[in-house]
DNA sequence: GTAATCGATTACCTCAAAGTAACCAAGGGG
DNA sequence: CCCCTTGGTTACTTTGAGGTAATCGATTAC
């Protein structure tokens, strides 16, 4: 659950202005967690503000494990981005919800989120196109013999 | 080099409006790459538009073994966020640069790098206070006695 | 002569993240 | 009596992303 890279490395970088370029930036960290596999879904699920339970997002976020689900939404909330919050019943019910912090982020996600929509025909042609030049240069030169 | 993912797996997915909720949509493997781990910072540094050779962006990218940047451009290259450039001559030259496609992730992705750096601090924060908390509840009830 | 440069590639290894499957408690419904 | 529910946990396995180190070829600088 911890994460080695939670302390700073380098003890001389700890005052100095955040740099994700910087091996021993702590910001780095924050960084991955914003975009681990299942995160900007998870935000993108709780972005309206309404709290969700823990069954609905599951399903809502297509594919992921209780496992994985369990240990993301630890993370956040560790992080301070969301809020776990128990009514203790028969069956348990468990709701997440964001906290500001977490809701600063839903723009910033939302944006990148948009942009694989709105982006992934043309990122899909790029990648047969270069697929294809590739096949070409090794099969074959333009003559059909094989390149000298 | 190539992925599993990047064909769809339900046929029937083809043609709806992208959605990275949906297990079957391609738009997952986009988004997956835009947060690869060295990408957003390879991005960020490519970001002004000048071109940049492949040892400077190794210097730059704290952290980044040669194979591993490699790779993560070619990845780039296929998806068409950034071009190579070859200069023979020796020792050899290769500039990369952002495509007009790459060019339009930089406002996504700085937004993100500085929501990471901006809240680094408070993230932090958070962390240290959900430890502390978490360790208290382990070891002992307020009264300083074992929990029942 | 030999060291350094650049942009890789290759083989190999490691490890963390993710997946799989089983199980749990405490009741309600059939 | 058995199974369903919720929100997990546990143990185990798999995967694949990433890291390490060595090497390359052609040339210039020392």
């Amino acid at each position: 659950m911890t994460d080695v890279m939670d302390q700073t490395v380098n003890p001389n970088a700890a005052q100095l202005p955040a740099d994700v370029l910087n091996q021993d930036c702590p910001s780095r960290t924050v960084l991955r967690h914003l975009t681990d596999r299942w995160a900007p879904m998870i935000l993108t699920v709780l972005a309206p503000g309404q709290p969700v339970r823990f069954t609905e997002l599951r399903r809502t976020v297509q594919g992921v494990s209780p496992k994985v689900l369990t240990e993301t939404l630890r993370s956040m909330e560790r992080d301070g981005l969301v809020t776990r919050r128990v009514t203790p019943s028969v069956p348990p019910r468990v709701d997440y919800l964001l906290t500001d912090l977490g809701a600063s982020t839903v723009e910033p996600l939302a944006a990148l989120r948009r942009w694989a929509e709105a982006n992934v025909g043309e990122v899909q042609r790029n990648r047969r196109r270069y697929d294809r030049e590739q096949a070409e240069g090794l099969i074959a030169s333009p003559c059909g013999q094989a390149p000298p």
